[in-house]
DNA sequence: ATAGGTTTTGTCAAGCTTTTGTACAT
DNA sequence: ATGTACAAAAGCTTGACAAAACCTAT
């Protein structure tokens, strides 16, 4: 996020991002969100990172924030974006690696340690983004490569599922939008869908967790009982979604339904007619929350 | 039955119910079927069971019945359980009751209160034999019945599974002898397992838990991992249990394993060469630990 | 649930929520459902959560409830569902002062809900190790300084006895080694072994528990009723340790003893003839687990 | 069922301050 | 380009009001 050779002034810029010159400057004055270099004769000249912040401001007041606190909120961001994570990447890695290590020796109590650390040291989206998800889709993939035998997998995806549901604790109760979370009959890899749920809970929502392999008649049940504002599916695989298409897709006629993991390819969601995730689970939990705040 | 916190004035109650707030009150006044608490200011604040017994009083007068008669019926019913009856009654304790009730309406909050004070009020092992075992069979039957759905049956296992989990965290480590447990490929049902995991590991055994659904190669792998005293095998259902007959009879060459459940059927259990747990998961885990003591 | 920066002011927020600006203001003053932060100039400037529970109001309000009664219900749900924060870090921090200030101000009920939080969210080690432990030693510090009051100091340690205690059931039985543990005659302060004695039961040990000031006979009485392969004296204070020198001495000659706690100086252990546990009481069960193992 | 009194709660008003886009003079 | 100025829009606080809802007692 360092300077970037972009190199526009401040018409071009203002043209761009659609404001007046004299609000660029007077966002720089007040607020500092912008960081423009100067020619020899005291031009101002922006970069990428300016145009980024720029544009941010603008979508946050076209969304009804005020100036004042879109500007914190742009440069609280950006700050906390170059400061890259906690540590230089390393410390990710090595993290995650301690884990993953400790988990394919079957050492379930240096596999907690990692976790509590991990959990000790950064927010809890930190920790599923950086460290759990990486760890589990390295499990998998080893898996695929034949590195994993499957009884290190069902170990490292029983250590962790146990682990990931204790914080998963009175994730029922609060105050935001109902969510019921699933995975599709025949899918029986959950995790996934399980940090997407906690994710949300951080967000606010309230989650009802069917989990791993549900028929689409228990999905029906549990929507029919809590009326939820979303359905989400979780779908590392295809198939299982595929099957799962009609019934799916009858849901979606009376409940606001979102799928997301590997499984869930652009042509399947549109056939559902459900809003499809991208990214990992900590992204799907972001642009569902993002969705619903309209 | 708890008070829930509803929270409706008595105009809100009246129009709901469909009488007048003056009757509300002379019902109250006269019969005491209702029992509101109150503001600071003095106005009547109801919960869910006003709201339920003033339904029911409304229902049997119109029915013909005397308002006092149908007062005295009310206060009644609401004194006595008000599950429906006519269910064969295998689950006669209370507290397995209010967690049942709890988890069949999909109410996280009020299933994860009812297994708080089940773990409260119980020794571990009392808490798996009398309430949590039995809340799963009674899942089970009903859904073999008809009268629990799927999603029902879902819900209840992912609560269950979540706090079982929780108690069973670092169950790996310490002194004891180390068991394996897992249940073979297509088994799905891993609660009973969980529970004869928590029984042994109170009883010092270090668990190394690799759940449902685990192919026989995992089950090798690990066992050549961590070198155990004994393998646990949970089989709910007998065929897949037939199915992982070689692999298993060939694993007990090597380490003692048992293996428990409604699918272990003696048959199987001596072709494989293995201890039959029978019983529970808590009788099980006992059997085990007197078998090591010698 | 406390962390997203929204940060939009008082017409945004009403007009998301659909109620007029003095209404949200009103609901602040009389009920306090809303936080909002303040700009430098005095203006409100609310977050996601509060969002969220404005439209939690507005959708009980629409339902028919009274505003006061929501209000009471909104608010009592958030501080449940609240999670303790997205810092990291602090998580640690924030945790055992949650629960510190809850048994400051004799508040049993935040206090149990913290205690289930901790436990669910780590593991017993790291529970005791970063929570449990730090709390009571921040209580005896305080009361030390006079901050803390004799009853604030009894209510707590009260409390966390209970707690505890709750989870020591059971653990006399087992197939580990039998561990006998007391506080000499005088001692009163018996948290810490408690928690020695949890630390101790997870890695397989039995557990005979004599508790706080012992006579030197009860516990001649218990080593030779049960043949613990260790005796574990606790001991907060110096004078009750030294008092009982020549008792645990004679004992030290039959049976492994070792000794835990501020009062266990280097030289009376050395006198005694017994290890000395250095560190808190979950680094003495390491110790004495890992001694065992040889 | 009515009467007479109280509580609750959304809304308004007045007077003043803050915020922020834009305009203007240098 | 810069700095100052300005004015509209949006907010703040205090206090009050009035309709609706609720209370008890007769």
């Amino acid at each position: 996020m360092d300077v970037t050779p972009l190199g526009v002034r401040i018409g071009e810029l203002a043209r761009r991002v659609g404001v007046a010159p004299e609000t660029l400057r007077a966002w720089e004055r007040r607020y500092g969100v912008l960081r423009p270099a100067r020619t020899h004769g005291g031009y101002r000249v922006y970069g990428l990172d300016d145009e980024l912040r720029a544009r941010r401001m603008r979508e946050l007041i076209d969304g009804g924030w005020a100036a004042g606190e879109a500007a914190s909120a742009v440069t609280a961001q950006a700050s906390a974006a170059a400061w890259p994570g906690d540590r230089p990447e390393r410390v990710r890695d090595e993290a995650a690696g301690e884990m993953l290590r400790a988990l394919l020796r079957f050492d379930a109590a240096a596999g907690n340690v990692a976790f509590d650390r991990v959990l000790a040291a950064r927010t809890l989206d930190g920790a599923l983004r950086d460290v759990v998800l990486p760890v589990l889709r390295e499990v998998g993939d080893g898996w695929e490569r034949g590195d994993v035998s499957v009884g290190q997998e069902h170990f490292a995806s029983e250590l962790l599922t146990g682990r990931l549901r204790g914080l998963a604790r009175e994730w029922g109760g609060g105050l935001g939008p109902h969510a019921v979370l699933a995975c599709p009959a025949g899918e029986r890899h959950d995790l996934g869908l399980l940090c997407c749920g906690l994710a949300l809970h951080r967000r606010g929502w309230r989650i009802t967790y069917l989990g791993a392999d549900t028929p689409a008649a228990a999905l029906e049940a549990a929507v029919a009982a809590v009326d939820p504002a979303r359905v989400v599916i979780g779908a590392v695989q295809e198939a299982p979604l595929r099957e799962a298409e009609d019934g799916l897709g009858a849901l979606a006629g009376r409940v606001q339904v979102a799928v997301g993991g590997h499984g869930a390819v652009p042509e399947l969601a549109e056939r559902i007619g459900a809003l499809r995730l991208e990214g990992d689970a900590v992204a799907g939990a972001v642009a569902l929350t993002r969705a619903a705040e309209r």
